[in-house]
Parts: C-alpha cells; structure tokens; sequence
DNA sequence: TTGCTCCTCACGTCACGTGAGGTGGC
DNA sequence: TTGCTCCTCACGTCACGTGAGGTGGC
C-alpha cells in the first residue's frame, strides 16, 4: 500500500491530480480511511494510473479515458477513437504551422521596417448573393469607376418602379481580366421572389471560402489605390486570386459627407 | 457607423466577442447609447478589430494583443514576443508530433492484436542518489540475483553497526555489458553526513532525465521476465539505452508476504 | 515536539458560448 | 404588430494549481 504521495511520485503526477482522478471516479484508491479521510493505493493500481497518464498524453480527455479504461469501447470504437485524435492532431499542426508561418512574417518585416506595419486587410468569406444588376463595360481599370456611377441610377429607378424594397448595401462586381474590357456589375440584393425584369437582370454571386478584404474609408476616388494594395498584398502572402469576379461592397453611405463612407473590397482567393 | 451586429460580421467575429472585448477595454465602441446600452461602432474603429483579431491569431492573449495595440511595447520588446511565440509553437507542434507518432503506433498495434495493449512502461526520471553500498561480481544475468541477496544482509549489518538509520526503500543498481562479470551494487540511501567506512561504500548515482520504468508486482524470482520486457519494450519503441546502470528500486517488501513486493525497474535511456 | 504529509473546501484560470429574461427599433 | 436585434446578468467550459485553514502520524 502507498501514500496518496508516494503513489504520485511512482505515477509521475501530482497528489492534486490523483484526488482530482478519485472526485472523477477515474482511479478510486484502494482504500479511504473514514476517519481521516486518507487515501491508500494498491500496488497493482499503478497499471491503471499508467495507462490514464499514457491515455491522457494523446490527448483524450478525462472523459474519454475513463470510457477506454472502463472498457465501455470495443475494438472497433477505440480504432474510431484514435483515428479522430489522428485527424484533429493533424489539423491541429497545420493550424500551428500556419501561424508560425505568420509569426516568422511579422518577423522579417518587423525586421526592415523596425515597427508593426498593420494594414486594414483580412482574409473573411463571401455569402452568396441573389443580385438585381445592370451591367455594362468598361474600357479599363480607370474607367470602372465612371461606368458603375452612370449604372446605379437606371438600376435604382427599375428597381422602386417594380416595388422591389432596397434594404441592403449595394454590390457592384467585376471581372477582372488582364486585357480587353471589363464586365461590370452595378446591383443590389435581392430576395428569392425577385426576377429578371426590364430593366434589371437578377443573377446569384456564388459563396467564396476566402476572399482577401479591404475596409476602404472615404470617397471612392482614391479606390483604385485601394484595389491596387491589395492586389500588392495577395501577392506578398503568397496568395492567388481565383479568377471569381471581385466585389465592392458599399456598406455606408451618407450622402452629405463622401469622407465618411465605408466600402468593404473583396478579392477572391484559390484555396491555399 | 455600425451596429454591433453590423460590425460583427463585417470583422467576422461574433457579438459576443465584441461585448467581450468592450468588457475588457480591448475595442470600446465609439459611443454607447446612455439609455438604451446599444453599442455603435465607427468604419475607423475596423483596423483596430482586424488587427485585434490578426494577434489573437498568431496566438497572443487578449492582455498581449492589448499591450501591443496600444503601443505599450517597442520595437524591440514586440521581436521579443514574437519570437517566445515562434518557440512555443515550435515546441508546440513537436510535442503534437510525438502524440500523433503516439496514436500512429497505437493503431498499428490495435490492428495485429484487436485490442488494448497495455503494458505498465512509462517514461520518467530518476533522481540523483547518494547510496550507500557493498558490491559484487556476477558472472551472468541469471546470477545478479543470488549475488545481490548475499550482499543486503551485510550490508544492513554495516549500517546499523554505524548508527545510520534505514527509511528509504533500497536500491541495487547493475552496469550491465555484453560480455564479462557484471559489476552489481546493493545499496540504500543515505544521507549527505554518511561517509565510507569499513563494511560499505558511499557513493553517488547521477539523475536520469529519461528512465523506461516498469513497476514489478510480486516476488524477485521472475524479475528477469521484467527486465527482458522492459529490454524488448524499449527497442520497439525505437530508443536506445544509454549505458548508464540500471536501477531496482524495492519500493514494498512486506516479509510476510513476497507477492505482494513492489520493485521499480529503471533503465535509463538517451536522450530521443 | 517539530516538521512533514495529509485532509476538505473553494476560488481562479481563458475566452468566450449559451441560455434566461427583458427591452428597443423598423 | 410581429420578428429581429439589442441589452444585462450569470452559469458552464476543462483539468487541475493554489491558497486557506485545519488535522494526523512518525
């Protein structure tokens, strides 16, 4: 018979886990004397506690130990078990990985520029979007700008002249290419009892995993070098675009103060 | 400006991780309606929450991101915390390394024998010891025993003729080689005042950092089953003794009864 | 006798998730 | 008006670590 303390030191614990395994009814000592409340472990529990420890560093939790110690799991369960544990330690590495990865960026450009560049851009997802549009093209990256402004106006009148409500921000979305003309989209959301009309075309923006976004502030004037940093920054993290269409969302407006507007730029990424 | 909910999913976090951080003093919203407590953020107030949210990422604490947000660090304390943060993960990902080889192993073993190995071998350390020991050859493994009982009782005999009182659990301790006698020590502990004297040697046995344990329930005669387990156990682990002499730790002898000794074999190992 | 070990509460950890119960705005 | 969103508590999470305050055995 051991101590709770001599016990502890042959299993490579400490005495408040082996109380914490009795509460658990996970290892219950041999004996308790009522009167003291003293607790006396058998020679032959040390197996036990030795398989919980072993259990325990794969990272089962108490609860699960206590099934497999209990043999409440067939063969079958257990392989279940593990494999799980072998899935969720995996992912668990690539997770960590990739944060060391971002740890050694931060890093090496801390390192050039000697304080924390933090920029306004974040990898989020896309939702899919029912949009009522009218769409036109455009010569060039600069003439995007001027071809959304002549469309939203046509599009905004359709769209009341049907009764068609305009709750949420206006989308516009564009393909980019690296030559000849640029499709754009200048739409709004809308439900699933909407159709295409004269006037406006409803088409589905399909759901994108990851999209690199940019919060731009301000007028739209200055977007372009808005769109042109994060084109810089998905090149820099390695990333590539997936070809999808980019979207501009135009999330706040007020029409008396164009400083204070608020447009989230979405970039569709390849998955990494 | 924006509802809470609003910018929620503009930074991709949940409300209650907003309410949270405003509890914290991490991302106050820039005003809070005095009557009704709705939080209203401003488009600027984003960088501040993709930012949060990128520390948070790499691993940082809420109270580290907040240092660092704002400003309480340099530039040389910032590389500081991120390169703890780079060994921690380092550190991290090999331990969930050694884990999923763990869960690989254990599923190769399930495969063959359908259900739970388990054996009573652990991994730990062993402390340094100052013994006090007579000594003796052994011609062959199968000898180490008879010589080691023939050594104790002379050894007790010293001891007490010296006034130096027994409470710890004895200790024998074999060099063991390929060839040749092997060179066996039966000892107890004893403490820093103990020196040499006529009938006993003192001296000390460096700490182990990794020993393959395994604890030996009943009498001595199958100790020699215990050993070449351990042996067979430690070789299919992949490791590798590193010569450094072997332990028996005889953790509970009651005389009456040698089925119910307790002896801890330790075999110390190299580093993996 | 003096340490040393043992005991039982009970709080703290970390970053929220998840109700309960109620109110405010379109 | 009816949902939908917002609000404030407050408990739960997971496996113990860490006192506080007290008792038992050599």
């Amino acid at each position: 018979m051991f101590t709770i303390g001599e016990f502890a030191r042959l299993g490579g614990v400490s005495v408040r886990m082996l109380r914490h395994y009795d509460a658990q009814r996970l290892l219950v000592p041999a004996r308790t004397d009522p009167h003291s409340g003293y607790r006396s472990y058998e020679a032959a529990q040390v197996g036990r506690l030795n398989r919980l420890v072993a259990l325990k560093d794969l990272g089962f939790t108490l609860e699960q130990v206590r099934t497999i110690l209990d043999d409440e799991v067939g063969a079958d369960e257990l392989r279940g078990m593990l494999r799980l544990r072998h899935a969720e330690l995996t992912a668990q590495i690539a997770d960590d990985r990739g944060r060391l990865d971002r740890v050694e960026r931060r890093l090496r450009t801390i390192e050039k520029e000697s304080h924390m560049t933090q920029h306004d851009i974040t990898i989020t997802s896309a939702p899919a979007l029912r949009l009522a549009e009218r769409s036109g093209l455009a010569e060039s990256i600069e003439d995007v700008g001027p071809v959304v402004r002549s469309l939203y106006p046509q599009l905004a009148e359709a769209l009341v002249h049907a009764g068609i409500p305009l709750q949420d921000a206006a989308v516009a979305a564009y393909e980019l290419s690296d030559e000849g003309p640029i499709q754009v989209h200048a739409a709004f959301p809308v439900g699933d009892d909407v159709v295409s009309t004269d006037g406006f075309d409803v088409f589905t923006l399909s759901p994108v995993p990851e999209v690199a976004q940019l919060i731009h502030l301000g007028a739209l004037d200055t977007i372009g070098d808005s769109w042109q940093a994060l084109g810089a920054w998905i090149e820099r993290e390695g990333r590539s675009p997936s070809g999808e269409p980019v979207r501009e969302v135009y999330l706040d407006m007020p029409m008396d103060d164009p400083s204070r507007w608020v447009t989230a730029l979405q970039w569709p990424l390849q998955p990494d």
